[in-house]
DNA sequence: CTGTTAGCGCCTTCAA
DNA sequence: TTGAAGGCGCTAACAG
């Protein structure tokens, strides 16, 4: 520290201020085989004098890889993709590795891009919310670790942590069911991730479970960046008027929802109630609160970098998925249809009834 | 493509493939040099088959620097750090560079450990929202190229693009003058960046500027991640009985601050007015609509990261501040005191008066 | 315990 | 227009 350099400085010149070789530093530095202690506390003392870093370049050129792990999101200015690599970003840093975030904008193409990339700057692994096969793919076939995240691509090799999507929006569901709703509209922005499609599949199921008959005219696909969805949504609630609640696929669906009913003047619950799965902050603010289901997004991210770190730590063994379950959270956006024997309080502070709490493994 | 690789390809044996040798392979690739067609294309396409991924490992060993760009926030978690992250990955992207990116917790520590990971890996450049002027330095010493977004530390030799946060905390204070409050409070969460410290400054200049008396009583520090924020609040309010409107330094503090007011059951904002620096979807969701500063965070972003990658473009030149103004936007939470000659609408759609829009740049 | 040797994969002179 | 040679900074053998 003192002056600036223009140079990088190396390793042979800490060796050589040391007064000692290259790989003896190198031993010293690293802590790898034997160094007497004297030599040792001169290298480190040269090193930290001249403001020595190592370089992970000429590091990872010797060996596998560099200390890089990327991720790849659909949209980092998504809450939800945010927090799962906040999550992500804090089991890496703990574990001394580095984030490389790519944002795929929901294109193939651009996951394949990024995933070339994390080939060429040889990462330890990779982790990934898929939004195609391809990606995995390329990685798997090169050996480089992957765990999916949120959705599953279908690709063979890796690990992968998801949520029950299906479990809870037949929880969901069937919540309405049970409050005495009967035209209950689902509304969504994709079925072709297992997310929307497995979403829609405990839509389908809690009304089997409850014996009501299924309508595909209640089902509203928004499909991914609708240019005005709230505009959709309205001519959905049009076409639709025997609707008394609305079942949103994700906090994005929600939002636009939500939106539309208070500009129609629509009054939650009584007009309609709403259910969003993925429970974001505002979902709390609102007033009512949002009956939500919500998704350990941040844990997610936590484990499933865990998963990986073990597979960059040369565990072997099958690929193995990791199934959180979320968590049915009732607030004040449901009630029976028409407002009557209101049983939700308008919007308990702490939330609502915990329900399927906990995780599983399945091979 | 095709069989699943153990040992990756290197030039080597694409030349080989090829039929030609190592050098002759590179510049085939990199198109630098002269090749012949024939060869060129006899090249690419033993590179294709064989799934040949360059080495930026070794490309930066002989070269200057990796193509990667550091990136350290304070909380990823953090709507406004997640939407500044994604501005920023948008541009670099755009120009071939990967991000890496690293979460500090608002400790310097950590972001001088970031640092020191981006200088080990040779980043082409690094930007940083600093917590201390320690990051900043040490990668400024060692040449490579810094713009801090956001806040600035006060280091030397780096490009920064911040918004003009007194200016904007001025505006809406003296909203709130005019409307007639006279006992304005503000709650804040940190003094010691400058963005907090020059807010805490426009709204003392919107006092002054109204001739209106300053209490230091009227300002209240959380402190970063307060223990229970709406407890504090909660406690400022009681003994602070007088104050008709708060005005919140950030969306945090904001959040904080409206839900005490929603648990109390003050009407905002009859009861009291509410003005939020920053401003996110949620304050466009809830009844009323919270008037806020926006500040264009995705686009501040976007070039932090275009400042950046002039620099690494090797563009020279005395450090640049870029200020960005920030929009004052009136919703519904905003009234003169009591309620009486309520003029703002209750939640105008659009938004409401722009003010202040554009940038400007200064040495 | 320490220094010498030999590359990792690539690019860049330099000759041919 | 192409190939051979050398070296970027580091580390893992191998002597000493």
């Amino acid at each position: 520290m003192g002056k600036g350099k223009r140079t990088r400085v190396t390793l042979r010149q800490v060796a050589q201020e040391a007064g000692t070789s290259a790989s003896t530093a190198s031993r010293a530095l690293a802590g790898n085989g034997y160094v007497a202690e004297a030599i040792k506390a001169r290298v480190v003392a040269a090193a930290d004098r001249l403001g020595y870093v190592p370089d992970v370049s000429a590091r990872s050129l010797k060996g596998r890889s560099s200390g890089l792990v990327g991720l790849v999101v659909s949209d980092l200015r998504n809450q939800f993709y945010a927090a799962l690599a906040a999550g992500v970003e804090g089991s890496l840093a703990a574990a001394g590795h580095q984030m490389v975030l790519v944002d795929d904008h929901g294109s193939d193409a651009q996951a394949l891009e990024g995933a070339r990339a994390f080939l060429a700057m040889r990462a330890a692994g990779v982790l990934l919310a898929p939004v195609g096969r391809a990606a995995t793919e390329l990685l798997v076939e090169h050996g480089t670790p992957v765990v999916e995240v949120d959705r599953r691509s279908g690709a063979r090799g890796c690990d992968a942590v998801t949520i029950d999507s299906e479990r809870g929006a037949r929880d969901a569901v069937a919540h309405l069911l049970e409050l005495g709703h009967r035209r209950i509209a689902m509304v969504l922005d994709e079925t072709m991730w297992d997310t929307g499609r497995n979403r829609l599949k405990g839509y389908r199921a809690a009304h089997r479970d409850a014996g009501v008959p299924l309508s595909r005219r209640l089902v509203l696909d928004l499909g991914l960046r609708p240019a005005d969805p709230g505009a959709d949504v309205a001519a959905f609630l049009d076409a639709n008027p025997g609707v008394t609640a609305v079942f949103a696929a994700n906090n994005v669906v929600a939002e636009a929802v939500w939106q539309e009913l208070k500009r129609r003047g629509s009054a939650v619950p009584r007009d309609c109630s709403v259910i969003s799965f993925d429970d974001l902050g505002w979902m709390r603010i609102v007033e009512p609160g949002l009956t939500a289901v919500r998704q350990p997004v941040y844990d997610m991210g936590r484990q499933a970098a865990d998963l990986l770190l073990a597979r960059i730590a040369g565990e072997r063994g099958r690929a193995q998925t990791l199934t959180l379950q979320p968590e049915f959270v009732r607030r004040g956006s449901t009630c029976a249809p028409g407002g009557t024997a209101r049983t939700a309080h308008p919007s308990p502070p702490g939330g609502g009834a915990a329900r399927g709490v906990g995780s599983d493994v399945s091979a």
